[in-house]
RNA sequence: GGCCCCGUAGCUCAGCGGAUAGAGCAGUAGCCUUCUAAGCUAUUGGUCGCAGGUUCGAUUCCUGCCGGGGUCACCA
């Protein structure tokens, strides 16, 4: 029920009842119907005489009289008019906009979800931190960022599938066996001393040397390392993640698929070697020399012949490397694979979540992706910034000693999972964000997150009121929808009915350009509106939502009341934040 | 040096092909001191980094500069 699109149809169906001399069928793709920007010029405005002048040969505002000609006899439209460089604004007939707060009460929650993605399987792939350790701050942007945007391509009807790439096969994951070894000797009462440099400190380790020393006493302490390794670091990786799952919990994410690096190399699946043949057999792959990267070269560079892949035929800057000098594979050969693997799981769109340190990385992800798909799939690749912490404005202080940094378990217990999730996305991705402690969870109007929150409670309370004040009224779903919406003519109301009729266009747009900071910012709008729509009733008492004498238009009040509710807690479920009936 | 992102009001940021560029904070001026639960209302303030280009039309797209950040084979 997007009813931008609906108008935008009705237009394009007046542009042909026009019958305008040489009109093509693509002329009319860009022609669409939007809020104006500002109410004194409609209700809805249209781009369709501006679009269409140039190939019909026609002056804007020529066009737009015969368009506006036709519009007018739509019976919902009232009145056609061409203003500025030839918008055709449209003025709706009365009743128009109650008939779409009663089409939102009657849609329920239902309402702004939207069949744009067609069902279409789309796979985001977030967070993906190392399992080296504790999920700390700087994992917990994309993390949310990832979340809410799989939420929000849900609602907006595709079939989303929630990703989370293990990094266990390279060397970090050796370091993190030998750290966990050591701790496994210190729990068998070794003194272990200083941890060496290298190896990781954090005493999230000790849990998990002293599992190793339940189960294995001390028959791993006197093996080789060959021996031993293998089985700490499964050991250990697996803690890591069951901590990391931990974390994400409390921020109420949870992925459906977890994907092993090492899956892709082990066994008899050799899932890398495939991936690389596959591009092989489309001739992008050779053995070749790379310059310098130019401005600064490398100490340690080595002049030396390598396997590439033609990364340079699909936009990026050089080729890239598949093996190191070893002859292991690198990093990018394991994820061409892994996203060669998505392919063929059915994904021809994919999103991969990336703090921006990443930034290097797109180009060749991007390239790889096309190459190995033959062009059938594409990737996105969103970059999150830095996360700056303030605690009452004053910066935090972050040591660089490793395993002093903020975790996102600390930050969580501290603030609760609702402001964290909301201002992670208050701020578009690719902005760095600021982060206060404490204005977060300040009860005012300044902290957004509070704001819309307390929106929603409000909404709820001015029913809790209606039951205590009004024990006459019916109340319910059905009693709202066939309410005396006619009652709904003062301005402020009119205008939150059409900001509410906003809210499936808001997620279609948010959900194609990826991006639910848009959500956050609606719904803040919204919360915005409505609470200055309480605050008028303070002023003129004819105005508020329950009014003792009239009970006619306190039902149509309350249908209000329950829609925006309803658009304040369907956006706050995508963004993964709660909807609270009260806030004490 | 190459590549990527960002330069919009004093501050923090929305807007990303359309009509006089918006919000919050700060500032200013009132109101409220009580009720519908953590104030309310109004208002000041901007060559949208600079210069070209595309377009009927550019803050929005393209190119080049300037400024800030990130990144730069064999780490993940």
């Amino acid at each position: 029920m997007n009813i931008f699109n609906d108008f935008t149809g009705r237009v394009k169906a007046a542009v042909r009842a026009a019958k305008f001399d040489g009109l093509a069928a693509d002329d009319l793709d860009r022609v669409i119907v939007e809020p104006p920007r500002d109410a004194s010029h409609g209700d809805l405005a249209s781009n369709a005489a501006m679009v269409l002048a140039k190939p019909l040969g026609l002056k804007p505002r020529d066009a737009a009289v015969r368009i506006a000609a036709e519009l007018a006899r739509d019976p919902d439209i009232d009145a056609a008019e061409i203003a500025g460089p030839g918008f055709i604004n449209l003025r709706l007939r009365p009743g128009y906009w109650q008939a779409v707060l009663k089409g939102i009460v009657a849609a329920g929650e239902a309402y702004g979800h939207s069949r744009l993605g067609k069902g279409e399987k789309v796979n985001v792939e977030y967070v993906s931190a190392n399992p080296t350790g504790p999920m700390h701050i700087g994992h917990c942007r994309g993390a949310v960022f990832g979340d809410a945007l799989a939420s929000l391509l849900a609602a907006a009807g595709h079939d989303v599938t929630r990703e989370y790439y293990i990094n266990d096969a390279g060397a970090q994951v050796i370091t993190l066996a030998r750290s966990a070894y050591l701790r496994y000797r210190e729990a068998l009462g070794e003194d272990i001393g200083e941890i060496p440099e290298g190896l990781y400190p954090g005493d999230y380790l000790k849990p998990v040397g002293q599992a190793l020393a339940d189960e294995f006493g001390g028959f791993l302490v006197d093996r080789p390392e060959g021996e031993w390794l293998p089985v700490v670091r499964d050991r250990t990786i697996a803690a890591m993640m069951a901590m990391i799952r931990d974390d994400l919990k409390m921020l109420n994410i949870e992925h459906e698929v977890f994907f092993s690096e090492r899956s892709l190399q082990e066994g008899n699946a050799g899932k890398v070697a495939a991936a690389i043949e596959a591009l092989r057999a489309k001739g992008l792959i050779y053995q070749g020399r790379l310059p310098p990267p130019k401005g600064q070269i490398p100490d340690d560079w080595e002049d030396r012949e390598q396997t590439l892949f033609r990364a340079t035929e699909f936009g990026d800057d050089v080729d890239r490397p598949l093996m190191k000098s070893d002859g292991s594979y690198t990093y990018f050969a394991s994820d061409i694979a892994y996203h060669y693997d998505k392919f063929r799981r059915g994904y021809l769109n994919m999103i991969d979540v990336l703090g921006a340190d990443h930034g290097g990385y797109v180009k060749r992800m991007k390239a790889a992706v096309t190459a190995i798909s033959g062009g059938e799939a594409e990737l996105d690749v969103k970059l999150c910034q830095l996360v700056r912490l303030f605690r009452a404005g004053e910066p935090v202080r972050m040591s660089k000693r490793s395993g002093d940094f903020v975790t996102l378990r600390e930050l969580v217990e501290e603030v609760g999972p609702d402001p964290v999730r909301f201002m992670m996305v208050f701020r578009k991705n690719d902005a760095p964000l600021d982060f206060d402690f404490q204005k977060v969870t300040e009860q005012s109007k300044d902290n957004p997150v509070f704001y819309v929150q307390y929106a929603h409670a409000r909404a709820a309370s001015v029913f809790r009121q209606a039951v205590a004040e009004m024990p006459g009224v019916e109340r319910n779903v059905e009693a709202l929808i066939h309410a005396p919406l006619e009652k709904l003519s003062d301005s402020g109301e009119i205008g939150l009915i059409r900001r509410l009729a906003e809210y499936p266009r808001i997620i279609e747009a948010a959900a194609e350009a990826h991006e639910p900071h848009r959500i956050a910012f609606y719904l803040y709008e919204v919360a915005s509106e409505f609470h200055a729509q309480w605050n008028r009733g303070k002023e003129l008492p004819q105005l508020r939502f329950i009014n003792h004498d009239d009970s006619d238009s306190t039902l149509a009040r309350l249908a209000l009341v329950h829609a925006t509710k309803l658009v304040l807690s369907s956006g706050l479920a995508i963004l993964g934040v709660s909807a609270p009936d009260e806030m004490r």
